[in-house]
DNA sequence: CGTGGTTTTGGCTATATT
DNA sequence: AATATAGCCAAAACCACG
């Protein structure tokens, strides 16, 4: 094999020649390389073909490669697009307002997400303390005896716990995990009333109200 | 004509291989 | 340590669209 330097760069210059037509033929406009006349000192040449040469020697694979990086970059901006909703403003589709909504859209959702715990914790406070008082009056209850007086029934009846007048062993187990789930229920519909379900977009994806068959307490 | 997207290209850096 | 390879990035040129 000839690796003579001068065919070498005879070869590269062929090649180029044949890849500007291509790509003027396909894109109808040249390379933006500059094409070295014939006065060009060698040295220049030969420090660009070892540049060609270490890189592989072949722009195509090179530009292809970049051409899959960003129809990598295209797909995965496209699936961004689907995660954040609709803009609702007058706001163009452009690239940097997509990145813009998402960012908006994930300090929207963390700071919801930060409400929802405060007010699960405040709520499994006020359960427990419910429970408490349920636990004391269903104990003066058992005081009166079996058969039971009725003032203290219709007192439990009217106490603000509502149906939960029914006796702890009344309840199965999977009623008391009702109640749990119950609880996570009212959370998010709370959270809907103090707005914070009001999201541009009105996919239910983002929705937290609970669904109609769910039993109450 | 301005703006945003696409393509090509070369440079740079991190990592792998020899 | 030197070299090869892969991947990212930015600049420049071009294209499409309102």
């Amino acid at each position: 094999m000839d690796t003579n330097p001068c065919n070498i760069e005879v070869l590269l210059q062929a090649a180029e020649f044949l890849e500007r037509r291509e790509r003027e033929a396909e894109h109808g406009y040249a390379s933006v390389l500059p094409i070295s006349s014939q006065g060009d000192c060698d040295k220049k040449i030969k420090q660009k073909n070892k540049k060609l040469l270490a890189s592989g020697s072949n722009r195509s694979v090179h530009n292809e490669l970049e051409k899959h990086r960003r129809a990598q970059l295209r797909h995965n901006l496209e699936q961004l697009k689907q995660q954040v909703p609709l803009s609702s403003d007058s706001m163009r589709n452009t690239t940097l307002n997509l990145l813009r909504r998402a960012q908006s859209h994930i300090k929207k959702l963390q700071e919801q997400d930060e409400r929802a715990e405060q007010l699960k914790g405040r709520l499994r406070w006020e359960q427990k303390e419910l429970r408490v008082r349920l636990e004391n009056l269903q104990g003066r209850g058992a005081l009166v005896g079996p058969g039971g007086n009725a003032s203290v029934s219709e007192r439990m009846r009217n106490d603000s716990l509502g149906s939960a007048a029914m006796s702890s062993s009344e309840r199965s187990d999977s009623d008391r995990e009702d109640v749990e789930v119950d609880v996570e229920s009212i959370v998010f519909d709370c959270l809907d009333c103090e707005g914070l379900g009001m999201m541009p977009h009105a996919g239910t994806d983002h929705c937290y109200s609970s669904s109609p068959d769910r039993t109450w307490l």
